[in-house]
DNA sequence: ACCCAGGGTAACT
DNA sequence: AGTTACCATGGG
């Protein structure tokens, strides 16, 4: 079945191509479609919301979870408008929504995202989910880390991942044995689960805070890479302002979308 | 032949 | 505590 998603600050667009994800991909007639939770669905945007084409009736709480319907974005728009700067960024990329991705899926893609660009790491990721995902219709499903257990750097050279084939297998290892338990990390404040999470071997700040922003929706979290940190130095060099406090995650992505598509650190 | 890419680590001051 | 070379791979 179809579901219309009535919402007016939600474009798949820009929130599938806004760099939190790595896994959709735009059809020639501007639909998206991608794989979550083992499930491949395509997207469409009309003036009203979005449709979800073709789901399962049992499976929309999941997707109103995924895409985090329940949050209201109307609200932080307005708040983060009273600075100008960011008001910008929230009319252009105000309909970007921090997606609830799965945590491990969500964890090797930032891992693999270091010192490389967005073409090599979906690549890299495809190749991880045809070499041990599930298959499901129409592609495979992200492997879990209890299939990924006990591998080792040389099963994964086929990805071609380079210097971080080691880092997936640390993180494949302390997540199935607990050391970093993904599933308590949402009770824990963003401090204690960014150091769980940097218990992994090249797992830092950034990667950390992308892990807790873009899988958990800790919207504190404010994951600092080069692109932030340049539209900091040069329109914020004393940080944040007020309004940003406690949302600093939307005000990053936001920002970071809108001068990646309209310069602004020219000069 | 260079340079850089949604960084992190180890080895230095 | 703050810098810096190096890490694989691929594209410009």
């Amino acid at each position: 079945m179809d579901i219309l998603i009535k919402n007016s600050n939600f474009n798949i667009k820009q929130t599938f191509m806004c760099g939190q994800c790595f896994r959709w991909t735009e059809n020639a007639d501007g639909r998206f479609e991608g794989i979550a939770h083992g499930r491949k669905i395509s997207l469409s945007q009309c003036k009203d919301g979005v449709t979800l084409h073709n789901i399962c009736e049992d499976d929309l709480p999941l997707w109103e979870r995924y895409f985090d319907l329940s949050t209201d974005y109307g609200a932080m728009i307005t708040q983060l408008s009273a600075d100008d700067t960011l008001a910008l960024a929230c009319k252009g990329s105000g309909g970007i929504r921090i997606l609830r991705q799965e945590p491990f899926e969500t964890l090797i893609s930032f891992i693999i995202s270091q010192n490389n660009n967005i073409p090599r790491i979906s690549g890299i990721i495809g190749r991880l989910c045809e070499s041990f995902g599930e298959k499901i219709e129409g592609g495979y499903a992200f492997p879990t880390a209890e299939k990924l257990k006990g591998i080792t750097p040389e099963d994964l050279a086929p990805l071609r991942a380079g210097f971080r084939a080691r880092y997936i297998c640390d993180a494949v290892c302390k997540v199935n044995s607990g050391e970093v338990d993904l599933d308590e990390l949402d009770a824990l404040p963003l401090e204690a689960a960014r150091e769980k999470l940097k218990l992994i071997v090249g797992v830092g700040d950034k990667v950390a805070d992308c892990v807790l922003l873009f899988a958990f929706a800790k919207h504190d979290a404010f994951p600092k890479d080069v692109w932030v940190k340049r539209l900091m130095a040069r329109f914020y060099p004393q940080g944040l302002p007020e309004c940003a406090k406690g949302i600093e995650g939307i005000a990053q992505q936001y920002l970071f979308d809108y001068v990646r598509n309209n310069g602004g650190l020219d000069d």
